[in-house]
DNA sequence: ATAAATGCAAACGCTTTGCGAGTGC
DNA sequence: GCACTCGCAAAGCGTTTGCATTTAT
């Protein structure tokens, strides 16, 4: 019953590819139109819309503006370089056990958390 | 110098009111509309970037497209429900020294971080 | 006069949606 | 014929900016 799409199926093995972890949709759309010769954007949009909902993939927002997306396997956090816009993935959860201590200080039950750090990656240190 | 700034002082004033401490720019005009009888939303937008300039307030990214805005004193996280959309703040800082172990397995020097807590409230778990 | 604060309106950037056309089944 | 994918274009929505006006010094 399903016909072939291959703008969605191109979307997905974006981020199965173990390249690349953090997409934003414009980048999702440039990757696309690149591998495939066109798409459209608001096509890539749906594709990755309808992830979202399916739970393979979900959003990062990284304070810049744009929508980040990122597969839902392995929960890490991020940092992101405050001079170069760089992001990095943090190996790791840095917050094993905090949501014990958030429950008892607000009453909320923690279902999922997004961290992003800020700083200085080594290269623009180096300057 | 300087002139009169009646809205640029009411955001500042509501900033420093303890009442609330995460603003969004939209709550901000409504509040300041609220207090002088009128303010156009480019006055206080304006206010903000200032004094985000200035380093008096800072941005937080709740993740729901609208930019917010909090005082920069006294760091803290936030936890929102997934339900209802309300943000509480978390006590205290819960990443005391997680900078140092991001250091190690990044190389980046931290110089700041922002965390969100998504969860369920005590409300919303109520009914 | 000058510089600052404000209001108004439009531009912008990115996300989202409506709709019609194409196409496997 | 049907259901689904896609492309195109426009609408939304919040943020940002240009410009003219007002006003205290």
């Amino acid at each position: 019953m399903a016909r072939p799409s291959p703008v969605s199926d191109q979307v997905r093995s974006l981020f199965a590819a173990e390249q690349k972890h953090l997409w934003s949709i414009d980048e999702l759309h440039e990757a696309v139109v690149g591998a495939l010769g066109a798409a459209d954007y608001s096509t890539v949009f749906r594709a990755v819309t309808g992830m979202e909902k399916e739970g393979s993939i979900h959003r990062i927002d990284l304070g810049d503006g744009k929508v980040h997306y990122e597969i839902s396997e392995g929960h890490h956090e991020h940092i992101r370089c405050d001079d170069c816009g760089r992001v990095v993935e943090v190996p790791g959860c840095v917050l094993e056990d905090a949501s014990t201590s958030v429950r008892t200080s607000t009453g909320f039950v923690v279902t999922s958390h997004q961290l992003l750090f800020t700083g200085v990656c080594p290269e623009c240190a180096a300057k």
